[in-house]
Formats: C-alpha cells, sequence, structure tokens
DNA sequence: TCTGGCGCTTGACAATTATCAAGTCATCTC
DNA sequence: GAGATGACTTGATAATTGTCAAGCGCCAGA
C-alpha cells in the first residue's frame, strides 16, 4: 500500500495526534529521495516548496556570504527542517548539504499550508515544533554571544557526553573541520582548544573523546539548562 | 466599556482575523502595566506566565552567562514577546528590562493556550508570528557568524537608514553601549568601528548617524536579504 | 604493499577584539 | 553656576582568534 512508505514518520510529534484523513492528505503528494553523501540538496534562497523530513542518513545546515561559510545545525533522523520557511512561503535562509548518505521525506509546501488550515491538531503540533526550534536558535546565539570558543567547545563535549550516558566517552558525530564551523572557529583554533581541555579532564583521540574527569569539565564548562537545555 | 484598553492591539496580525469572542476571552484576564525607565521586568529561568506586548516604549530583551550579559533585541510598539516560551509552557529564556517608560499589555499564558485550541485563525497567526521570529533569530545568527564586527555595524547603519526613508541621517534608537552589545562588540570596539566607517560614507555626531554615500556603505556592508531582510 | 590525498595538528605570525586607563563632553543636580 | 555623574572616545596593551605554512598520520585505491 502507497501509504506504507510513510509510516515511519506517522507517529512524530508532527504528524501523531493528526486525523488519519489530514495524513494521508500530507502523505498524497510526498515522496522520498535519496541523496548521495556531500550533495547539496537545498540552496539559500531558494523557494520553499518543500518541507524536508531526515528519514535516514545525516543533513548539514548551513549558511554563506561573501566567500566565508559557516555551519548552522546538524540533523539526524527524524529531524524536520524547512517549516518555517515552508510556513510563510518564503525563501530558505539556510543551505543543506547531506554528511552521509542519507533519504529524505519531502512534503509539498502548499499541502502543508492546507492541512494546517483544516485539522487544528496539526496546526498545534507546527506551533510546537517552531517554538521548540525557535528556542534552540535562541539558546545558540546565546552559546555564541556569551561563551569564548573554548567554553562553548567545553559545553559541547560536556552536552555530548550527556546525551551519550555519561560512559566516559563519545563519538563525535561529524567531522572536526564541520564541528569548528558549527562552533564558529577554525578547525586550528579547535584543535588548540581540544589540546586545552586536557587541562580540564578530557581527552582526544581522532574521533573519540574521552571525559577522564566531568566534574572538572562542568565546572570549567559551567553549563546552563537555559543555554545548552 | 471595559475591553476598550485593548483596542490598540486588536488589528495586530496577532489579532486581527481572530472572533471578537475569542479576543473577549483573551482580554478578560489581560491588564496593562507601566514601568519606569531601567526596570528589570522579566528574568530569564522565570515561567512564563504571560505572552507580553509592548503597547508603548521600549524594551530591552538580554541574557547573562558567568558575569557576562548580551542584548539580544530591542522592541517596540506593539511587539510581542515571549510568544514561545508561553506556548510551550516553558521558562524564559531572556531577561527584558525596559530602555524608556513603557507600557506593557500582558495575557496570561493560559489564555492563550485556551484560545489557541478553540480558534484556528489565532492558531495560523501564532504560527506565521513564530516562523517570523524564527527566521529572524536565523538571520541575526548568520550576522554573527560570518561577519566581522566593523561588516555588522555597517550592514545596522545600512539597514537603519534605508528604514529610516535613506534621507541621509537618521537617529540611534539605543545608545552605543547597548548597541555595542546587540552587535557582539564592547563600546570601545564600537566607536572605533564608527571611526572606521568614514571611509564608507558615513560619519557620526552623537546619537545621530549621518550617510553622507549611501552606494559607498553598501559596497562595503554588502546587505543581504537572507541575513538584513 | 605502496602511495596519494586529505583531514588534522602544530608552529609562527597577523588581525581582530577585549581590557585597562585616562580624558572629554554633555547632562543633571544642587 | 559648580560639581558630580556617566556615556563616550582615545590610547596603550593584552588576549583571543584567524591565517599561512609545513608536517603527520590515517585511509582508500592502485
Amino acid at each position: 500500500m502507497h501509504s506504507d512508505r510513510f509510516q515511519e514518520i506517522r507517529s512524530l510529534p508532527l504528524f501523531a495526534d493528526i486525523s488519519d484523513e489530514s495524513f494521508a492528505a500530507l502523505t498524497r503528494g510526498a515522496y522520498v529521495q535519496n541523496f548521495p553523501p556531500h550533495i547539496e540538496m537545498i540552496t539559500e534562497g531558494d523557494p520553499a516548496d518543500f518541507l524536508h523530513i531526515v528519514a535516514s542518513g545525516r543533513i548539514e545546515l548551513f549558511s554563506s556570504w561573501d566567500r566565508s561559510e559557516s555551519s548552522i545545525a546538524f540533523l539526524k533522523p527524524y529531524d524536520t527542517f524547512i517549516l518555517a520557511a515552508t510556513i510563510k512561503d518564503r525563501p530558505y535562509l539556510m543551505s543543506a548539504r547531506t554528511v552521509e548518505k542519507s533519504r529524505i521525506i519531502m512534503i509539498p509546501s502548499e499541502d502543508i499550508r492546507t492541512v494546517f488550515e483544516r485539522d487544528s491538531d496539526f496546526a498545534k503540533a507546527i506551533v510546537v515544533e517552531l517554538a521548540i526550534c525557535y528556542r534552540g536558535a535562541i539558546k545558540q546565539m546565546k552559546n555564541i554571544k556569551l561563551r569564548s570558543s573554548a567554553e562553548r567547545l567545553a559545553n559541547y563535549v560536556a552536552k555530548h557526553h550527556k546525551r551519550a550516558g555519561s560512559t566516559g566517552s563519545f563519538e563525535l558525530p561529524v567531522e572536526k573541520r564541520k564541528l569548528a564551523s558549527f562552533l564558529s572557529m577554525t578547525p586550528e583554533n579547535l584543535s588548540r582548544a581540544f589540546a586545552a581541555l586536557r587541562d580540564h579532564g578530557v581527552e582526544v583521540s581522532g574521533s573519540l573523546i574521552l571525559i577522564k574527569d566531568p566534574e572538572k569539565l562542568d565546572a570549567y564548562a559551567k553549563p546552563n539548562s537555559l543555554i545548552d537545555g
């Protein structure tokens, strides 16, 4: 059956509470697309014709200005993106490229807007999703504006360590050069910042990060739920 | 009549399309509060009990971490704030203080959530408002991540000059020290950046900014609708 | 197994930005 | 009008961050 292809997203917060009819209306015009690694799938400024959902793989959102570029977010299954542009029927503010081979579900923006009008549960879910995105953006801005690059890295390590279960180590989910860009620093500076974290209980071996002394790290990073939560 | 107090906000995008009944439900528990200048009216981390609307005056949103603080936005009539926290029923991510004497309309968050459930026009308006806020935050992040402090200032001047009608001059709406914080730089650095803008067609006299050569300024600032629009 | 490529690291240096200190200027108060 | 206050500016210096260049090491493909 046709809509089976989309069963995997039926239980996402965005769709969990909507009617079968609404879900059918959303998936009717939707399709799945596979992308090889390192493909730019969206270019900022283009019209936002689809809501995108990461079904598998990993996506980088980034932006460019005057021959420099900066990573803004990394997405994993089942993150959505381009929601705000879809709603407002405005061009993308960010470009997107695959980090690895990825499968993307694309729902036409017009269908989103149509169902949004008819299904108040969907409208509610969209509001919640947008509110989460907005608060995430504010947190990220605070992170950049209030902390030095070394502090940003320390908090990145502390946060991902906890997220991975505080087992004493975790694997970086992206290349260090992309991490550097995400944290608003150069790869060279990231290298030195990792070296500096040795004094705060962190050791590095390739993409494996070892947290030898979580308390010492937290004492330096001073994580805050209003920035890192 | 009681609800007359709130007629001034009836035509805001957030309320323009909603029913009289919904508007009455929103304003029933609402009230107006006057604040003197330089009062911290909201502290980050507090629960978001009200949606706030600036009726008059000027509000600064800012955030603190580890004895440093940073301005994130300046609000004017009739901007709204705390919408995302209201929706999500989460604590404020930013503090707010008055820049000048201000009048604030406060609508209980619970009423917002109630009417949101019942009135789909209101839900739609909220989504649009949130989408605008989100896109604004992303633009601001791009501004910080992709540009130097001098470039940020140049674009700030160019944007506000256009907004003021491109008449060759405009008044800074806030103190320079606050502007510096907003642009992620120190007051000293802002002073020097203004001095540097003389080479690009900008002169400064107190809080009056004179744009002698708009084309020259734009050539340096390279404004971009995906950041400054 | 060798080898080229590329990401990462390190060092030296440069640019940007922040800090500290002093001085100017306007405004407000008394 | 005198004095105090505080914002702003300017200069000197320091810290942070970026740039350029070279070398290391891992991995993929020949």
